[in-house]
DNA sequence: CACTCGATGTTCT
DNA sequence: GAACATCGAGTGG
């Protein structure tokens, strides 16, 4: 193997599925910095994510699998890594991550990634031009990145989506309230990390 | 800028 | 029926 490819293999390995053992809020802020690469027949793209919103088996009325297991959630209650994908309102898709083992439902919203690779099909598939419009929310970098129900039940360590560690410096980080949660469903706490610095991010 | 509202499928009351 | 981990078009300041 030459050196190119080398680099290539070291650059896109994916983060082992030890790296989403742990507390969930833990895992939701060193989420931060790491790479969402999709691959897909139309081309790769990637981010790096700099928004995501921890959600809690216990405790937590705004996770889904708040009051049991459903056909929609049930991926929450795989293993850590698995990909937990769901449509909101109908029409958009929304992508999470599980973090506890097998029959405990966490996992971590992906809010917002930075563009990193595949501008331009991102702009394709958004119909959008502005780079800061590609990715600035949940629903916004599922488009970008051709994100749907064919990625739900599968797992970040092995494609076509994966999360790869590129190892960037530490940033610092917002913690805050979580997006578009009504009242009594969790609203007050504080699960929503952020890098303080990026222009990225979907609200402020 | 701030705000309202429509789109539209699944889940829950 | 109503609510929903959203987005974008439209309106008004």
């Amino acid at each position: 193997m030459d050196a190119r490819l080398q680099d290539m293999a070291t650059a896109f390995m994916p983060l082992p599925e030890s790296f989403f053992v742990g507390s969930t809020p833990r895992i939701a802020k060193r989420l931060l910095g790491k790479l969402l690469v999709s691959d897909s027949p139309e081309g790769r793209t990637a981010g790096r994510i700099v928004e995501t919103e921890a959600y809690l088996a216990t405790g937590d009325p705004g996770c889904h699998a708040a009051r049991g297991k459903t056909a929609r959630n049930a991926p929450m209650f795989e293993r850590p890594g698995t990909i937990y994908v769901y449509k909101i309102y109908g029409i958009h898709y929304c992508i999470n991550i599980v973090t506890q083992p097998p029959g405990i439902p966490e996992a971590v919203l992906i809010r917002a990634l930075e563009p990193v690779e595949g501008l331009q099909l991102m702009r394709r598939r958004r119909g959008v031009d502005s780079t800061k419009e590609l990715c600035s929310g949940p629903a916004k970098l599922c488009q970008a990145l051709g994100i749907g129900p064919q990625h739900n039940w599968g797992h970040v360590t092995r494609g076509p989506l994966m999360v790869v560690d590129c190892n960037d410096p530490p940033r610092p980080i917002v913690t805050t309230t979580r997006i578009g949660l009504g009242p009594n469903r969790g609203d007050n706490l504080k699960l929503r990390y952020y890098f303080a610095d990026s222009d990225h991010v979907s609200k402020r």
